[in-house]
DNA sequence: CGTAGCGCCTGCCGGC
DNA sequence: TGCCGGCAGGCGCTAC
């Protein structure tokens, strides 16, 4: 479900709530997602903590209490929400932060590929974030630096700028939007991009990212923000979804095909 | 090493 | 109405 627009929006949404206040206690009713849940480690170490900050490192939330981190990621299906605490138990409904501001954080994920994980040590260590490339909006992420990326592999173009080795953040809606605004097809290799064409991709990648947040990120079915309000994005996306249907800016009709088992869409006119 | 393909899960939708 | 295949916003593991 969440790319990194939904995920920021899911921090600033839940912020507000956690931010100076303490967690009262933690419920785990699945302990089976992606990796097994720490619920002993989180029970003893969360409990009665106040939260001091929540960052956002690619599409894992990390909410920081004294010299710990709990470390959460939203798979293809979760979503956190902040609810009263008496509010009924839904199926899926897998973790529960209960918190002194009266509030419950609450995590539903149905496919369960979603994780709660723990840390006591640095973050730049723990070994899922330490893979991760540079944040979108980070100096890191220059053009200049995804001209050496492309240049070094020869992946679809589509693929490179999904895999979060490359650049965190960028799933596949974005994917296939980012290329749609820079003009490049998705199936061209890497290596295949001149200069110019990584510089479009490159300021395409941060302003599809950008104007995503701003509209609090995209609804397909399930995503909803933490107060429960879909993201409005929807409405602009561009290609994703739009098989058969004309291109905005030159009414071809779009095509959609599958890239390394992920469904794309671009337009066969606009997109070289 | 880079790359391709699979699998983890549940839910939903369209076709028969 | 029910069953079945295919698909879904992510990502790690495996084999080559």
């Amino acid at each position: 479900m969440p790319e990194l627009p939904e995920v920021e929006v899911t921090c600033q949404g839940i912020r507000p709530y956690l931010l100076n206040h303490a967690i009262t206690q933690v419920v785990v009713r699945q302990p089976q997602l992606r990796w097994p849940v720490p619920t002993q480690a989180l029970k003893k170490h969360l409990t009665d903590q106040p939260v001091l900050a929540i960052t956002r490192r690619g599409k894992y939330i990390v909410i920081h209490v004294p010299s710990e981190h709990l470390i959460i990621h939203l798979g293809m299906s979760g979503n956190l929400r902040i609810l009263p605490q008496d509010t009924a138990i839904r199926k899926h409904d897998h973790f529960d932060c209960l918190l002194s501001s009266g509030y419950v954080l609450r995590l539903n994920d149905p496919r369960r590929f979603g994780a709660i994980l723990w840390t006591k040590g640095p973050l730049a260590e723990f070994p899922q974030l330490k893979k991760l490339g540079p944040e979108p909006f980070s100096a890191a992420f220059s053009a200049k630096y995804l001209q050496q990326i492309a240049s070094k592999h020869k992946v679809p173009i589509k693929a490179l700028i999904m895999n979060a080795a490359s650049v965190v953040g960028v799933g596949n809606i974005y994917a296939s939007e980012s290329l749609f605004m820079a003009k490049i097809n998705p199936q061209r290799p890497a290596h295949s991009l001149t200069d110019k064409d990584c510089v479009r991709l490159h300021k395409a990648i941060q302003k599809i990212l950008a104007n995503a947040i701003q509209k609090g990120g995209t609804t397909l079915k399930d995503f909803s923000q933490s107060d429960g309000k879909p993201g409005y994005f929807k409405q602009e996306l561009k290609v994703y979804g739009r098989k058969d249907e004309p291109c905005k800016k030159c009414h071809t009709n779009i095509i959609g095909i599958q890239l390394g088992q992920r469904s794309t869409y671009y337009c066969p006119s606009c997109q070289v």
